[in-house]
RNA sequence: GGGACUGUGGGGUAGCUUGGUCCAUCCUUCGGGGUUCGGGACUCCGAGACGCCAGUUCAAAUCUGGCCAGUCCCA
């Protein structure tokens, strides 16, 4: 029997029998239900979500037995369910169910229904709430009529409270993400226009964050910071023939100002090239002038047609834009490997594992000679591009008039490269790094590395003064830190700052104050005691050993997500990403993205993810002549 | 672009098939009081919703039409 949360009609202890959720089928009876069940049960108490003073007219109730089918259906949302009554152990109960209702059918309402289903959940556990789309309501959708009934004892316990749990992250990752997103607080997604959400205060803390290390690894490599407007004049836009066709169906058009038609409309940024080419037309006059290495991180606008999920795919994107003009192919080539560097020290400050793929020419960059996409995947054998970075050679230059006179005075088209990234980060942390509990954010992206939570006691005393004073030497020791001195309870806090990915929490009571400790306890759940005295070292070597353990952990997870395939067969119905040998060419290109029903992702660059033997035949054709490493997923 | 489905408090939902039991259920959330506080406390009081516009009807959350928004599938 399951506990019944405090129903208002029982006493503790006391057996009743509980009407749940009247799923698609009763209608308007249900109070008639109700009060048939009531008359049945004589004195016994009945439970019920409903109003039972609703329940008046007198119709007949049969009980019968339930087919096996829907058994089996609600088995996977209910647990352990019973059919009609033998669930029942108490043998007056179940007296009373089998041969209670009289026939006796003068009924006036037409609405009633002329059998209803009940089914008797007998079991131990009690039912928890149900999140998502697919609540009770769902359940034996296709049967006409249909109470659920379950037996129980009433029992007043507070550790019977079940709180919501997460979809799981293995079986309905999207679920799952779109829960732990709207646990965290980091978006409200509930702004009037699809696609666009507003950055929350926590949410915007973790993006400059993100932001913050973008610039800095960035910058480090000479890169240095501009802005550019967020319109664009039609004339400009439409210069590269590929870029444009590219962008077409999904910029945003401004074309009045006020009440009046723009004589050139304006296109709202999708992504700057097409700003900035005819000003870096103007920068850009001498060798001496290259190379130019600039970058912005400003909103960009796509209008997106499928369906967008926060982070991962929105209509104004929050975007790292780097664009650069090189003075031959091979600089621009070496710029594109020093990005290629720089998103390896910027993932390694993330614990992001990634895989750096030369995308198939098919699936390029509107406008690149040739496009390297950063991937990671994120279950089963689906993959999120999380940046991108591309080599244009001269194919903006040419159309936006960007040359150069070099030492011995001829003029020359520069060789372009951009590198992009977005808040798809931002999604990419929550993703890898998050578990049952919600987000856990790696330290450097943290919007609090350590929050303080006082435990006060009425026999200890308060240690909310002792807690503050730890919280004010962390602050002057450089590490962020909130003190928690809600008035929830410690536990409370506990699953509270766990759900938004907090690195470490400091937890003090009545004994911390004492001994002049804190308990540290990451969000792995590794905990340790750190000492006053050695404060702020004590929680930089806690903090740094977190960040190893969840970089670990994402690198384990990483390598566990690939596996090789050999043939065109094996591709079919791949649970994780695939790596494949490919000869090179589209149709054996083709040929793969349909045995996977996803896309062929290119070519790796750099380490693989796994250790791989030297490329085999083509899963396509066999070929065995210039053969690489490839990998085949299916984009989310 | 084509098709299917769905819109109920801040979040998740019940009710809709068969209009009247509904000044709309439950959980969560939020505000206030009290009592608590070492892993989601309890208790008392209070707050909060039928996407929009028409229509049918004595009566619409429920039926019809249009619109808007969203989801899924196919191209």
């Amino acid at each position: 029997m399951h506990a019944v949360d405090a129903h208002p009609r029982g006493e503790d202890g006391e057996q009743v029998l509980v009407l749940r959720s009247v799923g698609d089928e009763v209608g308007g009876a249900r109070g008639v239900v109700l009060q048939h069940l009531v008359e049945l049960l004589g004195d016994l108490p009945v439970g019920e979500d409903a109003d039972l003073r609703r329940a008046g007219e007198d119709d007949d109730l049969r009980l019968v037995p339930v087919p096996p089918e829907l058994v089996e259906k609600m088995h996977s949302r209910v647990h352990r369910v019973r059919v009609g009554v033998a669930g029942v152990g108490d043998p007056e109960l179940r007296r009373r169910l089998e041969h209670g209702g009289a026939a006796d059918d003068r009924s006036g309402n037409a609405g009633l229904p002329a059998e209803v289903v009940v089914t008797v959940d007998a079991d131990d556990e009690p039912h928890g709430p149900y999140m998502g789309r697919r609540g009770l309501s769902r359940m034996g959708s296709s049967e006409r009529y249909f109470v659920l009934a379950s037996v129980g004892v009433i029992r007043r316990a507070p550790h019977l409270r079940s709180m919501p749990e997460l979809p799981d992250k293995r079986e309905a990752f999207i679920d799952w993400y779109l829960a732990v997103v709207e646990l965290s607080e980091l978006t409200d997604k509930r702004y009037p226009v699809k696609g666009m959400n507003v950055w929350t205060p926590y949410g915007f803390l973790a993006r400059r964050r993100l932001d913050r290390v973008m610039e800095e690894e960035i910058e480090a490599t000479g890169s240095r910071p501009v802005e550019f407007p967020a319109l664009i004049p039609e004339t400009e836009f439409a210069k590269e023939k590929e870029h444009i066709k590219g962008f077409d169906a999904q910029v945003y058009w401004v074309t009045r100002g006020g009440t009046t038609p723009l004589d050139v409309p304006l296109v709202l940024r999708p992504t700057s090239e097409t700003a900035m080419y005819p000003i870096f037309a103007l920068w850009v006059r001498s060798h001496q002038d290259l190379p130019l290495n600039v970058y912005q991180i400003v909103n960009t606008f796509r209008y997106e047609t499928k369906t967008t999920r926060p982070f991962l795919r929105v209509r104004e994107i929050h975007f790292f834009e780097e664009h650069t003009c090189q003075l031959d192919e091979a600089r621009a080539s070496e710029r594109v490997a020093s990005n290629l560097a720089a998103f390896g020290r910027m993932a390694a400050r993330f614990q992001l594992p990634y895989l750096a793929i030369r995308r198939p020419d098919w699936d390029k960059f509107p406008g690149a000679f040739y496009s390297v996409a950063l991937d990671i995947p994120v279950g089963g054998a689906r993959t999120l591009q999380i940046g991108s970075i591309h080599h244009y050679r001269e194919n903006f230059s040419q159309p936006y008039g960007i040359r150069y006179e070099d030492p011995t005075g001829e003029s020359k088209f520069v060789h372009q490269t951009t590198f992009g990234l977005s808040e798809r980060l931002l999604g990419a942390i929550v993703a890898v790094h998050g578990d049952t509990r919600g987000v856990a954010f790696p330290v450097d992206i943290a919007p609090y590395q350590v929050v303080v939570v006082p435990v006060p006691s009425a026999k200890g005393g308060d240690p909310t003064p002792f807690a503050r004073e730890l919280g004010e030497e962390l602050r002057r020791g450089g590490v962020r830190v909130h003190l928690d001195d809600r008035a929830d309870r410690p536990g409370a806090k506990y699953y509270y700052w766990e759900s938004r990915g907090l690195p470490l929490r400091l937890e003090v009571g009545p004994r911390e104050a004492e001994a002049k400790t804190a308990s540290a306890v990451s969000r792995l759940g590794d905990r340790r005691t750190i000492s006053r005295a050695e404060l702020v070292p004590g929680v930089r070597s806690a903090l740094a050993a977190y960040d190893d353990a969840l970089g670990a952990k994402a690198r384990s997870a990483f390598a566990e997500a690939f596996s090789l395939a050999n043939t065109l067969e094996e591709l079919k119905g791949s649970t994780t990403v695939r790596l494949i040998s490919w000869c090179g060419t589209p149709e054996c290109g083709h040929r793969i993205e349909e045995a996977i029903d996803g896309a062929l992702l290119g070519t790796l660059e750099g380490a693989p993810p796994i250790p791989l033997p030297a490329p085999g035949p083509c899963v396509a054709c066999s070929r065995t002549e210039s053969t690489v490493w490839s990998a085949a997923g299916r984009p989310l």
